[in-house]
RNA sequence: GGAGGGUUGGCCGAGCGGCCGAAGGCAGCGGUCUUGAAAACCGCCGUGCGGGGCGACCCGCACCGUGGGUUCGAAUCCCACACCCUCCGCCA
């Protein structure tokens, strides 16, 4: 959520910034007038309820003879004070619906453009070659019987899916991996609830706007979420933060679930795309002034993840009309995928700024002054399947089975995984 | 699922219709004292919103788990819900 006084105070720059993020012009402009009228309903309303209040206390003090008259002239303007109260609930319902619906303010040094015209900024590792046709990742764990598809469907539709044997193995051992390194960067690890209530869900930012992207609970008013973002940034909501307490970094490990809901025909190939899978995730409560830095912490440990696997994959900045609605500044990697013939994206690490913080009420004192927002920040250091997908079709060999990374080795116990019985 | 107890400021903890934004303590901040520190003593010390000065300040309103209700007036009374604790049942 953006600032309300900020957009009423200087309506030029904000409407400009707006328009970055393809918010028109007349859009922000009817917000303006909504944040107005609220607090007008609420200056009328405050100057109503001294007087009623002025008027109350002086009945405890009057004499019997007049008590009764004083009462009901109090009994007047409580009236009045309960017709404001309720122009104040109407105003104020239509102003916090159409405030969430706006999207954070993008970051100045996010490029522009639309899905697809993301800058690459650099790549690492080697682009593997083949003396023979690579497979993608549905012929390699299938074969190996680490992976089935049709069963998975069977038992919970398309997109779902059963890892298996290495398969099972290779996401243990992925998990322990990332969150090793992870708190070697000093992220404690967390395994959160991934069933949340509504609030935690708004205060993400993941309602109202993609709503239909996440599963909930028939009879109970519950969310699944589709990362642990949200039940981790949800740790911190509510609450006023020391100084000395920041910044506080976590890695949360949990399922993922998304419905996919648009996205028919997409990916229907094997784990790319599914509605549930495993993922270990970075997460930074910090300072405002220092989000930025933490940004590019974040995105070097997914690069140190990733290249620790021997993977080959780039690092895109993502241009402001491909942003979630939370996001100011968004890197990707992309991981080469051989079975595809492209870099596909594997991880995405966000910079929310104040977006979440001010929607979840997380602040932080400050020395002299009034307390600030904090600044949020989330990462995928590892998401399990998309990686599985890229190790098994990057370290693939000639018969099928595929080298393990030595990083690995210890978490996996054995040098080679896939091999066919 | 059943029965009880609880939810007050950063923390602990009083308050049980108007004098309560809320005693007291701890922590924190400033000062006196001290070579320094501790102790002692003095002072300050919640958050949000609205308005004004538009500076380190003043005024108003709101907030005692959440949402309703009673009342001229509620932290205090009533109802619902959420969460925490204890006991019983069930269960991994």
């Amino acid at each position: 959520m953006i600032d309300p006084r900020r957009l009423t105070d200087d309506l030029e720059a904000t409407a400009a910034a707006l328009a970055r993020r393809g918010v028109p012009r007349e859009r922000v402009e009817a917000l303006a007038a909504l944040e107005r009228s609220r607090r007008a309903a609420i200056g009328a309303l405050d100057a109503a309820r001294a007087e009623q209040r002025a008027a109350s206390k002086a009945i405890g003090a009057a004499d019997p003879g007049e008590r009764e008259e004083r009462v009901a002239a109090a009994a007047t303007l409580k009236a009045r004070v309960t017709e404001l109260e309720a122009e104040l609930a109407r105003v104020e319902a239509e102003h916090t619906d159409a405030f969430a619906r706006v999207p954070n303010l993008a970051h100045p040094d996010a490029p522009e453009g639309a899905e697809g015209d993301g800058v690459v900024l650099r790549a690492f590792g080697t682009r593997p070659t083949f003396d023979f046709a690579p497979r993608d990742h549905v012929e390699l764990l299938e074969a190996a019987d680490a992976l089935d598809l049709a069963r998975g469907a069977k038992v919970s539709g398309a997109r779902f899916a059963y890892l298996k044997g290495d398969g099972a193995l290779l996401e243990l051992a992925l998990v322990r991996y990332a969150v090793e390194v992870a708190m070697r960067h000093g992220h404690v690890p967390v395994v959160p609830p991934v069933l949340v209530r509504e609030d935690a869900m708004y205060g993400t930012g993941f309602l109202p706007t993609d709503e239909q992207q996440v599963f909930r609970t028939r009879d109970d008013e519950l969310w699944l979420v589709g990362t642990s973002e949200v039940p981790l940034a949800g740790l911190h909501m509510d609450e006023l933060l020391e100084p000395d307490t920041l910044p506080l970094r976590y890695a949360g490990i949990s399922p993922c679930f998304r419905r996919e809901a648009g996205a028919h025909g997409k990916d229907t190939r094997g784990i790319l795309r599914v509605h549930q899978f495993e993922k270990v995730e970075l997460f930074s409560f910090v300072h405002p002034d220092d989000s930025d830095a933490e940004h590019e912490r974040i995105l070097s440990i997914e690069e140190e993840v990733f290249s620790g696997l021997g993977l080959h994959a780039r690092v895109v900045d993502i241009p402001v009309g491909d942003l979630g609605a939370s996001a100011a500044r968004k890197y990707d990697l992309e991981a080469w995928l051989p079975g595809q013939d492209a870099y596909r994206e594997v991880t995405s690490c966000s910079n929310t700024t104040d977006y979440q913080a001010r929607r979840l009420r997380c602040r932080v004192r400050t020395t002299g002054g009034d307390p600030v927002l904090v600044h949020t920040l989330n990462g995928t250091a590892l998401a399990v399947q998309r990686a599985i997908i890229a190790l098994v079709e990057q370290h693939q060999r000639a018969d099928g089975s595929v080298a393990v990374p030595e990083a690995l080795v210890p978490h996996v116990g054995r040098e080679v995984l896939l091999e066919r019985r």
